[in-house]
DNA sequence: TCCCACTAGTTGTATTACAACTGTATTCAT
DNA sequence: ATGAATACAGTTGTAATACAACTAGTGGGA
């Protein structure tokens, strides 16, 4: 139980407070590393690797000569330089499908009892793209990629937006791979059907055909990894 | 256009491909700070800061005395990264727990079904000290713990049970004082009807029950807050 | 008014030194 | 010979100092 934290952490706490307390604010500037160093009366060196751990995870920007800055936090930057590192084993991809489901299904639940008529526009707007660029696999993956945004969004949950885009990221690759091998195929329809019950405001319609939506995807990909 | 790479971006970089070549294997030691100072002709500040990021980023683990050695990257680890990006947000409690709700409710769908002996030999471990220490509310929130995460365990999915487990650590944080305010109260049945559900396999009662237990938190909870 | 050099402040890198810790080898007492 | 204490070499952690690289702003001169 005894926690052995190391000065560089603990500076690294200190700054996680300064933010969180909203004392240093978002696009703000923070304290210049010897401030830190002579406030906390400790080493610049520790304040630096503070600063860098949260530099890695995008909670803080560095600019030479000029300062150091918080950042606003968005997920896709979030992951950016780590993708490529990602190797992800055929039994971790299923948890990951498994676990998309649970969250995309629920989020259609939600939508379809919260989203404004500003959500249904961009859903339909992806939809229409979906439709106009049947024969663009690139374009048609950025389309889908917004519907299932759009409905994260209309969950009205942080949370549930960010863990949805989180795990497109993930998926990202095998995704890119799937639809050059099976094409845009019948998701059109599901998408259509899914679009029209979160309209009609019809809950259990939408969940069931999310689900049938998730469940059809996810037999796909793993017939391809055979 | 012309990214100007600092010196300890470029360690970041020589590092992380020698992780990709699998030069430096899952578990493996990586060359020391000085060793890699003196190959590349920097600094080992350079070299520090560039394995702090890493370290981070959880591609990373380091040992004072020992060294720093390569971590296994499953899509739960870089989950972690998520910790700091939700701490840091003006996140409202409520997305918090409505997401909580999300997940442990299928949660306990998924363990009904798939849960082994052994995980239920952990659920009732955990329940036998809930009520064991009915009075003792530092003991029960501990046991009250134990037993959700032996449901997420029960799931046998690497991505529930992380973010389970970052599901708890986030209302910790946010309010660490909760548990101890409402005491052990009338969670002890919610929990025995639970762990009845699971054992008995019936996935319809499971989700029930649980959707019930969390609602009710979640109720408690927000009631506190007034 | 515009331009340019200067300056103070900040991050980036290097160097050196020592502290804290770990695993292994060595030594010493039994 | 064995086991325990010790010493040692290697590694990460922290400190102090110095200077390089860069930025924004200041102020003077044309």
């Amino acid at each position: 139980m005894d926690e052995k934290l190391h000065t560089s952490d603990q500076v690294y706490v200190y700054i996680k407070e300064k933010i969180h307390s909203q004392e240093w604010e978002v696009g703000m500037k923070i304290d210049s590393e010897n401030k830190m160093a002579t406030d906390l009366g400790i080493s610049r060196v520790s304040v630096r690797e503070a600063i860098e751990k949260l530099v890695a995870l995008n909670v803080l920007r560095k600019k030479q000569g000029e300062g150091t800055f918080v950042n606003e936090l968005s997920p896709s930057l979030y992951l950016n330089g780590l993708i490529p590192m990602i190797l992800m084993d055929k039994d971790n991809l299923i948890d990951v499908l498994e676990f998309r489901k649970m969250v995309e299904v629920d989020s259609a639940r939600l939508c379809a009892e919260r989203c404004d008529d500003d959500d249904i526009k961009l859903m339909e707007e992806s939809y229409g793209n979906m439709v106009k660029y049947q024969n663009d696999s690139e374009n048609f993956y950025k389309a889908d990629y917004n519907f299932h945004m759009a409905i994260a969004k209309g969950t009205k949950n942080s949370l549930i937006i960010k863990v949805n885009s989180i795990m497109t990221d993930l998926l990202m690759y095998h995704q890119k791979e799937i639809y050059q091998h099976l094409g845009p195929r019948g998701g059109l329809n599901e998408h259509a059907v899914i679009l029209n019950a979160i309209k009609d405001r019809d809950v259990e319609l939408a969940v069931l055909y999310m689900r049938r939506h998730i469940e059809r995807t996810i037999k796909d990909i793993q017939n391809m990894k055979k």
